[in-house]
RNA sequence: CGCGGGGUGGAGCAGUCUGGUAGCUCGUUAGGCUCAUAACCUAAAGGUCAACGGUUCAAAUCCGUUCCCCGCAA
């Protein structure tokens, strides 16, 4: 079959690779335009197209999909199918309907649940148990379309959102190469989803980051498992940002009263505790404003902490 | 030329404003204590203070330039 292949993020890696080596071709890969970013003025491209040039697939880097030249140059190759998976951007109806079987989308989430562009961080955050694949058609509401395939995934308490965005990344490839043989064989259901079922999981934005440390301690670790990578986590320590990368619960039971949330209760070897609204948490990684990502040992060194500092205040 | 923080023995930091003997918490090594220990005590090793240039009797510290790391913003 003849494939355009949509995609942004990490997460789309895999599913491109498993595309590549499969017997389809692919016409060419559209991906985001190449930002400015920022502390010097790097211009910085998405993977999926670095991994694009490397097996010399034509890139196409439309700023939008409403522009006719898009549809017009989409058009010309001719394709049979279209496979989408965080592309960014959400595709209008006029562009689905290019291809002459359908568009095909990996979404990291079992929908109904968790529509939209942070699936993976808000079921962590949630503290959901498990999670999965969904493989559908594309239809013109964001996430909304008929099943194809759904594979389920357990998280696990180690998990957080870049080791699960891993493992769910390769699930898609394997489910998305599937499907697109149910597809060619045409011995494919189509399963509509529960619309009585659906809940969004919006993008993160830099603020959905910060700790507040009134909640329980299981809360807060599930915030710091969801928020691993993009935005991150963090508090504040004498009105510097401090961001957080690692930590656990240490004792999930009340605290014991005039403790306040966000204080340093103790400090263990290699982690420093803190009270929350109800228990404790270790912190064993942190990065302090200004200064590399460090483990909680390494920090202790050179900063003078003490019992009863707060947390959380600018 | 977007804003800001930083580069000091192996790690993390103080010292820089107000130039004048290289400091702290660890780690490493050796010895001691101990039934024993990653605990405790003692000692030692380990630095061209990011680089280059300037000012000065004297520069980690003041001035100028460059390189590198990081946070914000996108």
């Amino acid at each position: 079959m003849n494939i355009i292949f949509f995609g942004s993020g990490k997460i789309s890696i895999p599913a491109f690779e498993a595309l590549l080596s499969s017997r389809n071709k692919i016409c060419c890969v559209v991906t985001q335009p190449d930002a400015k970013k920022g502390r010097g003025l790097a211009e910085s491209m998405t993977p999926v197209k670095a991994l694009a040039q490397a097996h010399s697939v034509e890139v196409f880097q439309p700023a939008t999909l409403k522009d006719d030249f898009v549809f017009e140059t989409l058009k010309k190759y001719n394709p049979d199918l279209f496979v989408v998976i965080a592309y960014g951007q959400l595709l209008p109806e006029k562009i689905l309907n290019i291809p002459k079987i359908f568009s095909v989308n990996a979404h990291a989430s079992l929908l109904p649940e968790y529509r939209g562009a942070a699936p993976i961080n808000w079921a962590l955050i949630n503290g959901e148990k498990k999670t999965g694949v969904s493989i559908i058609k594309m239809v013109k509401v964001m996430d909304a379309g008929p099943i194809i395939r759904q594979k389920e995934i357990a998280i696990m308490l180690q998990d957080n959102a870049l080791t699960l965005e891993n493992k769910l990344a390769n699930l898609a490839a394997e489910e998305l190469i599937q499907a697109l043989i149910s597809i060619e064989q045409k011995n494919y259901k189509l399963k509509e989803q529960d619309e009585a079922k659906v809940s969004f999981a919006p993008k993160l934005k830099k603020e959905d980051g910060r700790i507040d440390w009134e909640k329980p301690a299981e809360q807060i670790i599930n915030l710091i498992r969801g928020c691993a990578g993009w935005p991150g986590s963090f508090t504040y320590y004498k009105g510097k940002i401090l961001k957080i990368y690692q930590a656990s619960v240490r004792d999930s039971t009340d605290v014991q009263g005039g403790v306040n949330k966000g204080q340093i209760s103790g400090f263990s070897e290699d982690s420093i505790i803190i009270a929350t609204g109800r228990g404790t948490l270790a912190i064993q990684e942190l990065q302090i404003e200004g200064k590399k990502r460090m483990s909680a040992r390494e920090f202790l060194s050179g900063h003078q902490m003490r019992v009863g500092e707060i947390f959380g205040k600018k």
